[in-house]
DNA sequence: GCCAGTCTTAGAACTAGTCTAAGTATTGAG
DNA sequence: CTCAATACTTAGACTAGTTCTAAGACTGGC
C-alpha cells in the first residue's frame, strides 16, 4: 500500500494525515470494510478525522481505480483495496464474511445464450454459501 | 401471475385489493422495479395504497420465494418476479436497464481455484456493459 | 510570510427502508 | 346476519447510509 501513497503523490495529491490513515486502514488481503468501519478504524489512528473526509477519500480512491466499491447486498457499500487483480467474491450467507477468489477466462466468459445485443465489458460474480466457521457452528 | 394470487390464498392470505395491484404491477418479463416504482405504478391502479403496504407486500412475496430482491448497485433494491427460472443479469452501465439471461451449468460452476472451505449454495452473476440503445447513442 | 487553491469539518439534507400505533377490513363462529 | 377476533393498511416517525454545503484550516509556490 505504500506504493499507493506514491502513486497518489505522483498525481499531484496532497499527502495529508487523513488520506494516509484511510489508505493505512484499507491495507491487507480480503479487506472489504464499510465506510463506517473505515471511519472507526481511521479514528483510532487520527481521532479527529471526520466522516465526510472518509467518504471523500474513499470516493477519490475509487475514482482513481485504486479501490473498488463492492455491494453484495442492499446494505452499506464495502471498499476493497484489491483492485490490481481481477477477482470475484465468496460471501457467507450467515456471518457476511467476504473472501476474494481470482477471476479467470472460465469465470469471465460471457453468458452462453442471447445477450440482447449488449456489449459486455465486465463480469461480476458473487458466490454465496457458508464459510467454514459457520458450517462448524451449524 | 394469476396463479400467484391462487398460491397466496392457499397459504391463508387475504386477497386484498392492495396485494392484487402489487402483484399486477410486477407482471411481465425483464421486470426489475424499485419499491418506489412499484408504489408509483400501483398508485395508478389504487390511488390510496401506501408505501408501507408496498414494502410489506414485496417483503412477503420475497419471503414466499415468488419474487427476488436484486441489488446490482448500491442503490435501491429491485424486485424481480422471474423467480421460477434461475437467471443472471445484464446491466447497462449507462441507462441501468436490466435484462435476464438464463443460468446454466456453465455459468453456475463454482470457481476453479481455492474456495477457502466455503460450501457454495448460490452463484449470482452481473454482466455489465452497454445496451444496444446506449451503444447507438455513443 | 502571503495568498490562492486545496482539503477538512460539522452538521444539514437526502434516499431508501423499517417501525409504530391507530384505524379499517375480512373472516368465521354463533 | 352479526360481531368479535384477527389480519391488513395507513400516516408518519424513525433509522442507516450517504451526499451536500458553507465555513474554516492547511499547503505550497511565489
Ligand atoms: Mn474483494
Ligand atoms: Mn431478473
Ligand atoms: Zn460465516
Ligand atoms: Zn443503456
Amino acid at each position: 500500500m505504500s506504493d499507493l501513497l506514491e502513486r497518489l503523490r505522483d498525481r499531484g495529491w496532497r499527502l495529508t494525515a487523513q488520506r494516509r490513515v484511510v489508505a493505512e486502514v484499507l491495507n491487507g488481503d480480503h479487506v472489504h470494510l464499510t465506510a463506517d468501519e473505515v471511519h472507526e478504524r481511521a479514528g483510532r489512528l487520527l481521532p479527529e478525522i471526520s466522516r465526510a473526509t472518509v467518504y471523500n477519500t474513499l470516493g477519490e480512491l475509487v475514482a482513481l481505480g485504486e479501490v473498488l466499491e463492492v455491494s453484495t447486498d442492499g446494505r452499506a457499500k464495502r471498499y476493497d483495496p484489491n483492485a490490481r487483480h481481477r477477482h470475484h467474491h465468496l460471501v457467507c450467507t450467515n456471518c457476511r464474511t467476504i473472501r476474494d477468489v481470482p477471476a479467470d477466462e472460465t469465470t469471465d466468459a460471457p453468458p452462453s445464450g442471447d445477450c440482447f445485443g449488449f456489449r459486455i465489458s465486465d463480469v461480476e460474480i458473487t458466490y454465496r454459501g457458508l464459510c467454514p466457521d459457520c458450517q462448524a457452528k451449524a
